[in-house]
This record gives structure tokens, C-alpha cells and sequence, in this order.
RNA sequence: GGGGGUGUAGCUCAGCGGGAGAGCGCUUGACUCACAUUCAAGAGGCCACUGGUUCGAAACCAGUCAUCCCCA
């Protein structure tokens, strides 16, 4: 084994031998207890970004670690297609060969579609095999494979049929770019500077004019009224009146409307229906036309008069010169304000009116609300809670359809000779209404978040009724981060219950979003993502998967620094090379029973009771959804205890002449190390398995289907941890005064320990050896010394003095000064103490447990008190 | 305008009612027979501010300030 860890060749070796052994596959079985989790589809055509590793970094954990506890677990992975996102790719690339997707067609267009399809969306499977995922890939699913399309037609019939969905004209966003609608949680605010233009709305046939202040003055081609709140003072006697709208020159009234907020801006609102949804609302509430000045391409129509044919910018730029030189601007203010974007290409949306298909959400987000209230599904941690009910009692009618191509197409049909609509499985003959024969399909395609929706049943088979469907859902657990709550999670629980009739997972575990070292979100325009699969080659999936799940509190945002990885590869390689010891030292190993208890030694008996612990808290963290403190305590263990003293401890029984010696500590440190290997893996999986593989006892085929450690109570032993402690507790204080007085670490001291407790001076007299091999000092232990040394430094443990004589070394003003300082420190903290025990509401009110830490404490301290002082004294007395 | 997060050591973050913690960085010493991706020792903090609850608050409550995110 060579002395540093390399991740390369363990990592493609062992997921190999998983993949091909099928340690990752699961098949209904009735009298086992079912996990389940159903990944969050990566986009098929996109690469690993930092989201998905943690995102699958933590559901393999889950899986991981249920497996191994013996449930029959089921990670079922899967794509999706991502409709704009798939399709702006191929556009792109037809671009660079001087095509269109209209010169193609769209049957020939959907065939690029699924070649550039086969050829990428392998790529991201292969990508998150790199991570470990230990995900069933004989199960994997894509949003448009012939299973989930068949769910996707089943679940618009039934939803047609029951009037949920519907299609009308309404305001939506249009991206100019992608030449679609999105939806509205599609639409990225992002705050611009901008400016606030105050325009004169003269009034017909008078002086007075409304001053009307907007962020789109481009907009004013369109406005239909003005309106202003109900009883507002300084226009009620214009109400009803009508304004003549500045170079339009149409007449347009001033109405009254609750809508508008008459602390905001100057208290009246140009109304446009055809290009703001609130201004729609209130066309719709006041029986306004709508009048369409922007058109699909962002560019003004004929209704903008001489402006038509000009880019909304352009026409902005023009208009509000014009208003300038006509008098009509009284002013322009700088002000910040949102826009919206489009989330895939970010180019500014523009509100639209147009005829879309819609799904009627009140109905569905009822159940939604009341499962979630009612506690049948959890969100860890709890505070996502607020944030979904606050979203699902607001909700809005869901904007389903996409001008696209790539997607599930809309099965309706349209005839051409009566209008009549047709909602239909298949491509029907004729129209049910007139008979006619032609017919049309709708060439809108459905959000993919319509098909996503139904992802934790349609990859279980539905609409059949299949076994699996019947033993695995609903689903254990949903893992995803907080930024797909409203897309994604809300969707999928009023599709499950609605199509299933039951939640489609008990519990949502929300992660936060992988942030860069400034704290900014990784993004492409930024160029400050980190790409996984460049971390895994230079530190390893298991690094990168420790630094993950690290160092953070679940459900907070997550820093990406270098630094933190440095410190997830050292800890690999420091336990590679604990491993690396133990086996030099197994290589004569004849693993047999237990050894008796009356062999193990402190030590021993303490590192058992410390990994029966950690055996618990790994285990309650993990259950608690808090991989990240899980991790931390087996970090702690296996660098501080582990390391740093057990291992140390065993060196000079490995070492020494005793056979039984030896195959006690080998028996202990294969077994402990066994067993923390197993804690380990869930969080990183290959170098566990490599090491555990290598271990000389018995053990199955491989570590993920080994079982998990279970806390023996008999081995917990809260003596030997005190009195490790204690032990520890010497050693550092000689070590601590041998490297205050500059003692070379090679150097053997003698010291001299004042254990005036039989029980105590007995157990420092057994153990001293560990004394000698950590702090490189030979104990002399007395019950007591009649003569103490003066050329001596001093300390105090619990029970003990320790005297490190330095013959020649000792300035006694300077230890003078040194224990003095230790004498202030222990007075004020013995202050602090006391003031509570002598304080009357504290000895009545606390608990009995506390005030009898506190007296211990007290006679602790006053004790080391006592004994610095004295030193003290007889320094003063001595000689100079 | 509404909802939420976060303010703790130089940096990144734990702790969330009873002794201020970790990693990195820094200082000092050591190539000690698993590991220098290491070991040992150390310095470093009015736990954002102001009130309140409590015998006791970094933690709980209220308010303030700062900062970030989501929604309108």
C-alpha cells in the first residue's frame, strides 16, 4: 500500500464491481420493509454541476445507510427532457450548420432531438456513476420514455375531464428569445436600475393634467385608462373624465379602481391591459379593450402608430424624446426596480396576452395544504413548511402550454369546420360534434414540469397498477434543493394525491444551494462554477462528497472553498494511512473470538465505549437528517481518538514481546476499524470499501450490503473513559510543560506524580507505560512528597501533581509568573462558581444534576487552587 | 409591500438554556518506526446592538441595525 491515498483507480474499480454485481439493484419483497427514494431528474442533455453532486451526495447517503440497516432500498434514477432548455441546444447547434428548425420541420427536427439526445443524455448517468451513486440503473426512467408519456396522456384526460384544465387568453410571460411562454415561477426577478418617467395625462377639454409616473413608458401606446384609488382627494373630481392619451392621441377614461396604491409613485396608474397582469385584472374588472402594441418578437406592432417596426427599446428611447420635446415629461428618476427575466436564456420577458392552456390550481392545492398541515408529509428542515403553504395558499392557475417542440404534445385536437376542441388519447377520425374530417392537433407541447410532476409514480409504472407501484409508494423521502420547492415538490403532491390518492413521499429533505467562495451562485454568465467531475479527478468523489455534507447546518447555503477540500482529501489520506497501519500489522492475524474482557486493556476498553457512541450518534444524526454532524463526529473519532491515541497506544503491544498482547490489540483495532469503516461509507463509499475489502476477517462481498453497526451497551464503560481521561489529561500537561521549557521531544524526562488517592495512584501506576510512550517521560509516583523538588515546573491534573524536574532550566521568577497566571485564572472561574452556589435561587431552582456539576466543579478547582498556591509558597521560600 | 435565512476567533462555519468550539490561516518546535496531505504546543472572541423572560441567555421572546434569498 503506498503512503498516499489515490482516489483514480479505487474509485472506477470498485463502482464496477457494485454496477456488475448488481449491489445496487431492487426487486419488490413483500416481507421486507421498503426505502425508497426517486432521484430529482437531472436535465438529459445537462453536465454534473455542484447542485446535482450535493443533491445525490446526500440521497446516497440515505441510501447507503438504509440498505446496509437492512431495508430493501430502492434509488430509482432517471432524466428529464427540459423542454426549452434541450431544444435551445439543438437550435444552437442547427445554427452553426446554418439551419432553422422551421427549414427542417418539425417531424425532422424531433428526430435531431432525440440523435443529439442518444448521444448526450448518457452523459450526465455516467457522470453521477463517477460520485458513487449506488442509484438502481436497471430502473432508470426519462421524462419522455414511453411509460411516463403514457402517464403524462392519462393525467391531461382525466384533469380535461374534470374541468381542471382550461384554455383561455391571459396575460403570460413570453420570452421574445425562445419564442414561448414560461411560467410564472419560470421568470427570474433580478433588480435593475432603471428609471421612473413622470408623463402629463392632459385632460380633454381643460388645463389640468394627471401626472403619471412608469417604469415602461413604451407601454403608455397601449393604456386604455388611467385609474386612481377610490377617494383619493387629489383626483376624485377627475373620475369619470377623459384624458387624451400624449402623442397617441386616443381618448381614454380615468376610472377607480382598489388596485392601486396611492402612496406609490403619484397615486394614478396608466392601464395597459395587453402588456401587465394587474392592468389586465382591471381591463377585465372594468370592461377595458385590450390593445397590443408589443408583438412575439419584442418589437412594436401597428398599433404603436409611427412607432411600429421599432424593438421595444428603441421605441422607448424615441417616445420619451418625443414627450420631452412636446412638453409632456414633466421629469425622470433613477430607480432600481425588478424585471423579469427568462430563467434559461435571461432575456427580458414580456408580459403577453395569449390564448394558453391553464390548469385550475385551487382545487388541487387544497389537499396539498391540508396533508402538509395535518403532518402526513414533513418537511426537514421544518421552516421549509412556511415557505410551501405560503406559496400553495396563494397559488395561481398554472400556465401549462409551451410554444415548442420538444416536449409531450398536447393531445387535443381542434376542427377545423366547427371549432369543437377534442381531448383524446389518440388522433381521432373525426370531430364527435360535426363529423368533419378536419382536424388539427394543438402544436403546443406541456411544461416539463407537468411531466416531472407525476415522477414518483410514473417510474413505478403507473397508470398500470404494478407491484412496485403497490410496495414502494409512496416513496421514503424526496431530497432537492430549495430552489425547486414551487417548481417541482408542490407539483409532485397534488399530482400524487390527486392521481394516487396519497402523499408521494412522508418527508421532503431540503438542502441549500452550493454557493461560490464569495457567496454568489455558480453561474455560467458568472464562469465561477466549479465543475465536479474536475474535483473528483483531482481530490476524489470521496473528498468531494465528505466536503459536501460538511461544515454546514442542513437546509443553509453552502460556501464552495478549495480549502475545505484540501481538508476532505487529508482526512481520506489520514485514514488511508490508520489503515495502512493496522494492516502492517495484521499480516500474522488469526482472527478468533473476542478476547476475553480481562485482557483488554484501558485503552481498549475505553476506545470500545467511545465507538459505541459514535455508533449511536451517527445513527440518531442520520435519522435526524443531519448527515453533516454524522460525519463530523466520525471525523473527530477516527482523527482525535483514534489517531491521535488509540493507535499510539497500541504500538508498543504490537511491538512488545507478549503474543497475547499483540493479538488483543490486533483483535481491537480490526474490529473498531471495521466497524467505522461501515459508519463511514454511507459518506464515502470507495475508500471504505477498498480498505474494508483488504481487512483479514470474515466479512460479505462487499460493504454496502454489510450490516449496520449496532451500539453493544455492554461495551460502554464510563470509567475507563474517565479514567482515559485523566491519563490524557497528564500526558498533555507534560507535554505542555515540556514544550513551554523547550524540551527536545526526543529526550526522555523523568516526572514525578503526587497521587495522594490510593485508587487513583494505582490506576496512574497500571497505565503509566502510556505516559512514557506519549509524553516521552518516565513516572516516579508518590503518595506524597515530603521533599518537593524546587528545580521542578509544575502542574495540576484532576487528583494528581506533576512535578517536571529541569534541573538548570527552572528561572523561578518565570515559573513564579507562570503559575501565578494560573492562579488568576482558576480564582476567577472558582469566583464565578461560588457566586452561583451561594446564590439561593440557583440552589432551589436548578436541577439537582447541575448544582452537583457545580459543586464538583468547586471542590475541583479550589483543590488545584490549594496546590498552586502552595507551590507557590515554597518557591518563594527557596533560595534564589 | 409580503415571507424567509444569516450575523460567534483573521476566513469558512458548528453549538441554540447551565464550563465559548472545529477546520483553515497564524506563532513555536519536530522528517518520532501509518501518515509532513503529518505530529506536539500556543496565540486569538463585549457570541451584531437594545430591551425583556429566567436562579442562569451566545442560545428563548420583542425591537433595532446589517446582509442575503424568495414572492408580489
Amino acid at each position: 500500500m503506498p503512503t498516499t491515498y489515490s482516489p483514480a483507480e479505487v474509485e472506477s474499480k470498485w463502482y464496477r464491481y457494485w454496477e456488475e454485481n448488481k449491489f445496487f439493484h431492487a426487486e419488490v419483497k413483500p416481507d421486507k420493509d421498503p426505502f425508497c427514494i426517486v432521484m430529482p431528474p437531472p436535465n438529459v442533455t445537462g453536465q454534473l454541476h455542484m447542485g446535482h453532486a450535493l443533491d445525490n451526495t446526500l440521497q446516497d447517503i440515505l441510501t447507503r445507510w438504509r440498505r446496509m440497516q437492512g431495508y430493501n432500498t430502492l434509488w430509482l434514477p432517471g432524466t428529464d427532457h427540459a423542454g426549452i432548455a434541450t431544444q435551445a441546444k439543438v437550435e444552437d447547434q442547427l445554427a452553426r450548420e446554418g439551419l432553422s428548425k422551421n427549414q427542417l420541420g418539425r417531424e425532422r427536427f424531433l428526430d435531431r432531438v432525440w440523435e443529439w439526445k442518444e448521444k448526450y443524455g448518457g452523459q450526465i448517468t455516467t457522470q453521477l456513476r463517477r460520485l458513487g451513486a449506488s442509484c438502481d440503473w436497471d430502473r432508470e426512467r426519462f421524462t419522455m420514455d414511453e411509460g411516463c408519456s403514457e402517464a403524462v396522456l392519462e393525467v391531461f384526460l382525466r384533469l380535461f375531464e374534470k374541468g381542471l384544465i382550461y384554455r383561455d387568453y391571459y396575460i403570460t410571460n413570453w420570452c421574445p428569445r425562445c419564442q414561448t411562454t414560461i411560467s410564472d415561477i419560470e421568470v427570474e426577478h433580478l433588480d435593475k436600475p432603471g428609471h421612473f418617467y413622470y408623463i402629463k395625462y392632459p385632460v380633454k377639454d381643460s388645463d389640468e393634467f394627471i401626472p403619471i409616473a412608469t417604469t415602461r413608458p413604451e407601454t403608455m401606446l397601449g393604456d386604455v385608462a388611467v385609474a386612481v384609488h377610490p377617494g383619493d382627494r387629489r383626483y376624485g373630481h377627475l373620475v369619470g373624465k377623459t384624458l387624451i392619451l400624449p402623442v397617441a392621441g386616443r381618448a381614454i377614461p380615468v376610472i377607480e379602481d382598489e388596485y392601486v396604491d396611492p402612496e406609490f409613485g403619484t397615486g394614478a396608474v396608466k392601464i395597459t391591459p395587453a402588456h401587465d397582469p394587474n392592468d389586465f385584472e382591471v381591463g377585465n374588472r372594468h370592461g377595458l379593450p385590450q390593445v397590443q402594441v408589443i408583438d412575439r418578437n419584442g418589437v412594436m406592432t401597428g398599433e404603436a402608430g409611427k412607432y411600429k417596426g421599432l424593438d421595444r427599446w428603441e421605441c422607448r428611447k424615441r417616445l420619451v424624446k418625443e414627450l420631452d420635446a412636446l412638453g409632456y415629461l414633466i421629469r425622470v428618476d433613477d430607480h432600481t426596480h425588478a424585471v423579469g427575466h427568462c430563467y434559461r436564456c435571461s432575456t427580458v420577458i414580456e408580459p403577453m396576452l395569449s390564448k394558453q392552456w391553464f390548469v385550475r390550481m385551487k382545487p388541487l392545492a387544497e389537499p396539498a395544504i391540508r396533508v402538509v398541515r395535518e403532518g402526513r408529509l414533513r418537511f426537514v428542515p421544518e421552516r421549509f413548511t412556511r415557505i410551501y403553504l405560503n406559496w400553495m395558499e396563494n397559488i395561481r392557475d398554472w400556465c401549462i402550454s409551451r410554444q415548442l417542440w420538444w416536449g409531450h404534445r398536447i393531445p387535443v385536437w381542434y376542427c377545423m369546420d366547427c371549432g369543437e376542441m377534442i381531448a383524446s388519447r389518440n388522433a381521432p377520425d373525426r370531430c364527435a360534434s360535426c363529423s368533419g374530417t378536419s382536424l388539427e392537433q394543438d402544436p403546443d407541447v406541456l411544461d416539463t414540469w407537468f411531466s416531472s410532476g407525476l415522477w414518483p409514480f410514473s417510474t413505478l409504472g403507473w397508470p398500470k397498477k404494478t407491484l412496485d407501484l403497490a410496495y414502494f409508494y409512496p416513496t421514503s423521502v424526496l431530497v432537492t434543493g430549495r430552489d425547486i420547492i414551487f417548481f417541482w415538490v408542490a407539483r409532485m403532491i397534488f399530482s400524487g394525491l390527486e392521481f394516487m390518492d396519497d402523499v408521494p413521499f412522508r418527508e421532503v429533505f431540503i438542502h441549500g444551494l452550493v454557493l461560490d467562495a464569495l457567496g454568489r451562485k455558480m453561474s455560467k454568465s458568472l464562469g465561477n462554477g466549479v465543475d465536479p467531475i474536475d474535483v473528483i479527478e483531482s481530490h476524489g468523489a470521496d473528498s468531494l462528497r465528505f466536503m459536501l455534507v460538511t461544515g454546514n447546518t442542513p437546509g443553509n447555503d453552502l460556501r464552495f472553498h478549495f480549502e475545505r477540500l484540501d481538508g476532505a482529501r487529508n482526512f481520506a489520506n489520514k485514514i488511508w494511512n490508520a489503515s495502512r497501519f493496522v494492516l502492517m500489522n495484521l499480516y500474522d492475524f488469526d482472527y478468533g473470538p473476542e478476547p476475553e474482557r480481562e485482557r483488554l486493556t484501558l485503552a481498549d476498553r475505553w476506545i470500545y465505549s467511545r465507538f459505541q457512541s459514535v455508533v449511536q450518534e451517527v445513527t440518531e444524526n442520520l435519522e435526524n437528517y443531519d448527515p453533516g454532524e454524522a460525519a463530523r463526529i466520525l471525523y473527530e473519532f477516527i482523527w482525535n481518538e483514534f489517531c491521535d491515541w488509540y493507535i499510539e497506544l497500541t504500538k508498543p503491544r504490537l511491538y512488545g514481546r507478549d503474543p497475547r498482547d499483540r493479538s488483543t490489540a490486533q483483535y481491537v483495532l480490526a474490529d473498531v476499524l471495521r466497524g467505522t469503516l461501515e459508519l463511514l461509507h454511507p459518506f464515502m463509499p470507495f475508500i471504505t470499501e477498498d480498505i474494508w475489502q483488504r481487512l483479514p476477517v470474515p466479512r460479505g462481498r462487499t460493504i454496502m450490503r454489510a450490516a449496520w453497526p449496532a451500539c453493544r451497551k455492554e461495551y460502554k464503560d464510563p470509567q475507563a473513559e474517565r479514567d482515559m481521561e485523566l491519563l490524557m489529561e497528564i500526558i498533555r500537561s507534560i507535554r505542555h510543560i515540556r514544550s513551554e521549557m523547550n524540551v527536545p521531544p526526543g529526550k526522555k524526562a523523568d516526572v514525578i506524580l503526587e497521587i495522594p488517592d490510593a485508587r487513583t495512584r494505582e490506576l496512574v501506576q497500571a497505565w503509566s507505560g502510556y505516559v512514557e510512550s506519549l509524553a516521552a517521560a518516565r513516572a516516579g509516583i508518590r503518595p506524597a512528597l515530603p521533599e518537593k523538588p524546587d528545580q521542578a515546573v509544575h502542574a495540576v491534573a484532576r487528583g494528581a501533581e506533576i512535578y517536571v524536574p529541569l534541573a538548570g532550566l527552572i528561572d523561578i521568577r518565570q515559573e513564579t509568573a507562570r503559575l501565578e497566571k494560573e492562579l488568576d485564572l482558576i480564582g476567577k472561574e472558582l469566583g464565578r462558581v461560588r457566586g452561583k452556589l451561594s446564590n439561593q435561587g440557583f440552589l432551589s431552582k436548578a436541577p439537582g444534576d447541575v448544582i452537583e456539576k457545580e459543586r464538583a466543579k468547586e471542590s475541583e478547582l479550589s483543590e488545584k487552587q490549594a496546590s498552586i498556591a502552595r507551590r507557590l509558597k515554597m518557591l518563594g521560600r527557596s533560595p534564589r
